[in-house]
RNA sequence: GGCCCCAUAGUCUAGUGGUUAGGACUCCGCUCUUUCAAGGCGGCGGCACGGGUUCGAUUCCCGUUGGGGCUACCA
């Protein structure tokens, strides 16, 4: 049996959407799976709309999803050029055999007209396609128009009796009435080829074996067929995917908020868990467990565990899984990715002495356990890098603006300062030492401590991030926490509840 | 409208002609803890409906309903 061949062919007209960046994922892992080879090829016979920013967004998107592909505009391949609009003479030379054949024909109706016949047999209730017009024009008719200057399309002759059945080795047979296809374009009046032309041509020639896209591409896989069997191609092996949908069950879209995959990546998302969980969305690896890296993702991908229903995008779990990565991921690669969202807040320097380092993966390691978006940092985390910090509504009204509390945080502001080594054991020894004396329990001094210190009202193990912060700046939280709560400037304001 | 696809909790899903229908997210409760946004334990909640086939259907068939996709010189 010849090697696997599959591919993902997106259209340069955007950046990778989360369903492209799914379908690749797919078509990749099967791939992959297989030991087969993955294509990258550019479909970007829309002239109007591709775009060279679009192109390399798509390279970033897939690069960041973790997905290579062995032969591609970039990297070259036995097929190159891997860009369509390279490739016109190739589309040229096919839509030439079809016309010689009689299969494909000369259209010379306008856009104009064909939409006001369109216009017409909807109203009539007849079903808008393609009414054979220019179908059956003579030779010297087709001359004369042509030397006229007409411009023309040209279009492909549909059988127009018995049925086309398409074998998915998702869905199975699915069966379609020739007599409902109307002739389509294959190639445009500029020249170019529409997407039916090109994709059977590049399919069969980059000789992919499995054309793995989205379920979207179903009712055209007919007409696929047709031009497969006229051209005397061999069919490849199909599979459709399920489509991914936003809450409200139609095809995910912008008005659904973040549908460009790096979009995920600025949210604080981990490559590593947004592959994980697109690849959870029509598709189960049959087991349990579903938090699978790259390699159990490739051992198990299989078309079988590929379902035919489609699947809600649902952010609540995603962020569910990234904090699972988040948690057992390496601080130091944490550290690594934290690090220019960090700089952009102002919150690190460009520069890290190999100390400081070492800190901020400290910081990370203590973190990581509780967050779910690596936004989580910044935002829970802004105690660690800034004086600045806010302080929570909770912590104020529970804590700050209690009574007894400035005193307290004096206290222990005095103590605290104490030169000696800043180490988790010492902390502790202090503040619960202060407890005893003012016979309180232990959390009477930690809370408010911690409010002070963080601005927060939950966190890490207190001891653990105090001795992450200097103990100067410790101790003038403390003080200025006091001095704040004294003046009652941290009474939580009503808007702030 | 026509054609096609789909149908297990709010969501992602496993699964079977006979199962207490399994797991995960969310939500709720309990618990541990200096705190929870972490950990542990537990709970609520599901086979869309109607006909068949069958000793027996969530499972097979048909229909209904619902949802989605396609109906372009976009892909």
């Amino acid at each position: 049996m010849s090697q696997v061949r599959t591919r993902f062919a997106p259209s340069p007209t955007g950046d990778l959407h989360v369903g492209g960046a799914h379908t690749a994922l797919f078509a990749w892992l099967f791939a992959r799976h297989e030991g087969g080879r993955f294509v990258l090829r550019i479909e970007d016979t829309d002239e109007v709309r591709s775009t060279e920013r679009s192109l390399a967004a798509i390279y970033d998107g897939l690069k960041w999803l973790g997905i290579d592909w062995d032969e591609g505009p970039d990297v070259g391949g036995p097929f190159a050029p891997y860009i369509q609009s390279e490739r016109l003479g190739i589309y040229q030379d096919h839509i030439g055999r079809l016309l010689d054949s009689g299969r494909a024909y000369r259209c010379f109706c306008t856009p104009e007209e064909l939409e006001e016949r369109r216009e017409i047999m909807r109203a009539r209730g007849i079903p808008p396609r393609y009414d054979g017009r220019c179908r059956d024009l003579d030779e010297d008719e087709v001359a004369r128009l042509t030397r006229e200057d007409r411009p023309s399309c040209v279009r492909f002759r549909v059988q127009e009796t018995g049925t086309t059945v398409v074998n998915d080795l998702v869905r199975g047979e699915v069966w379609f009435d020739n007599s409902l296809m109307g002739d389509f374009v294959i190639q445009k009046t500029s020249g170019y080829p529409t997407y039916h032309m090109a994709v059977v041509v590049d399919d069969h020639l980059m000789q992919i074996t499995h054309v793995i896209r989205a379920e979207e591409h179903l009712p055209n896989t007919p007409a696929h067929v047709q031009l497969m069997e006229a051209l005397g191609i061999e069919r490849p092996q199909f599979a459709h995917l399920p489509l991914i949908m936003g809450t409200d069950h139609t095809k995910l879209s912008k008005r659904h908020g973040a549908v460009n995959l790096m979009d995920y990546r600025d949210q604080g998302f981990l490559p590593e868990a947004m592959r994980n969980f697109l690849a959870l969305i029509g598709w189960s690896p049959g087991a349990e467990e579903e938090i699978l890296d790259l390699r159990e993702l490739t051992d198990r991908f299989t078309i079988e565990g590929v379902s035919k229903s489609p699947g809600v995008f649902d952010l609540e779990k995603a962020t569910w899984l990234n904090g699972e990565y988040l948690k057992r991921a390496d601080a130091e690669y944490l550290a690594d990715v934290l690090s220019p969202m960090l700089r952009e807040e102002g919150l690190l320097e460009d520069d890290l002495s190999p100390e400081r380092r070492r800190w901020l993966v400290a910081v990370v390691d203590l973190m990581k356990e509780r967050t779910r978006l690596l936004t989580d940092f910044v935002t829970w985390g802004s105690y660690f890098f800034t004086e600045d910090f806010p302080y929570d509504p909770r912590a104020r009204k529970k804590w700050l603006s209690r009574e007894e509390v400035p005193d307290r945080l004096d206290m222990l502001a005095d103590r605290l300062e104490e030169p000696g080594t800043w180490d988790v054991d010492g902390i502790e020894r202090i503040i619960r030492d202060l407890a005893d004396e003012l016979d309180v329990s232990a959390a009477k001094v930690i809370h408010p401590c911690r409010a002070a210190v963080t601005g927060q009202t939950v966190g890490p193990s207190l001891f653990d991030v105090m001795v992450l912060i200097p103990q100067t700046d410790v101790a003038s939280r403390l003080r200025r926490a006091a001095k704040l709560g004294r003046a009652g400037e941290l009474a939580p304001s009503p808007s702030e509840e």
